[in-house]
DNA sequence: CTATACTCTACTATTATACTAGACTTTTAA
DNA sequence: TTAAAAGTCTAGTATAATAGTAGAGTATAG
């Protein structure tokens, strides 16, 4: 039940961009050093946003990414399910692929399953940038008052 | 964010037992052709319950497993975690390791994953293997309404 | 004492994960 | 117009996890 790396740095580069979002194209070179990421293994993960348009591009010199969603309209339910495929906790229960199990029918733990797969899409579409964003700076804040 | 087949059949394997816990010692045989799974594997995956004393065993001769807690008692999350090791979606909250990455104090998206792993343990830890039968059941009735 | 069934350790094939490498394309500023 | 910066694309690779299988050993009922 772990959320890949992939997904992880995917997830820190979106908050990256979503934080600078008012400073023109970010390279991949700089998120790469404020979050401590392989550029490299960064580049490998972009594509997946940037053919789903929630990020804009620049090639070149001077270029870079932007994002091209508020970071209100932004989910992390969008993010996981763009980098690692589905929410889903089962492949019987993929999106794609409504059932393709034979037990299905007669599967007495598929509930437990689809319910699981609720829980977790519900939480995860609930989050959006924006709101990692606040939650970030309320704690710096809280770092001051103590 | 997929949960393995050792967690699935496990817990498939918990609710056969469940659902024939008036019938004495089970044989590992038995679930296995009922469940379609391979009595191999099953072997590898039971010394984990056993350990953790939510069966009973008895060796040779018609011996097997029962279950040695009330259905209504044992939860999904009980046996995820057994299997899988934990519940959390990143080893960096795992129960045990309260925090073991060097970001943490930084990290602008800890609180999403601390937050997934709390729904994602809330609900596994809700349902229970008699819910499970009673699911099973209620669905067997709606059948010959039908 | 033998058949049955649990126990334990080791092995293996396949897949996924987490990268790295390098060639290529596009853009801009000097 | 060309060099440097930066994105794009394909391929390779090491490690670990997954999903098993194999086989020898132990306990017990009858």
């Amino acid at each position: 039940m772990r959320i890949s790396t992939k997904g992880r740095y995917a997830l820190r580069m979106l908050v990256d961009l979503a934080e600078h979002k008012n400073d023109g194209f970010i390279a991949l070179k700089d998120i790469a050093k404020r979050q401590n990421i392989s550029k490299k293994y960064l580049e490998q993960i972009v594509p997946v946003f940037n053919k789903s348009h929630m990020l804009q591009t620049n090639r070149g010199f001077q270029g870079g990414y932007r994002l091209a969603v508020e970071p209100n309209k932004c989910t992390v339910g969008e993010v996981i399910r763009l980098t690692e495929g589905s929410l889903s906790p089962l492949a019987c229960i993929d999106d794609e692929n409504e059932v393709h199990c034979d037990r299905s029918a007669d599967c007495a733990t598929l509930y437990v399953w689809q319910g699981l797969k609720k829980v977790v899409t519900d939480y995860l579409d609930s989050v959006t940038l924006q709101d990692i964003l606040d939650k970030k700076h309320e704690s710096y804040a809280n770092d001051y008052v103590i």
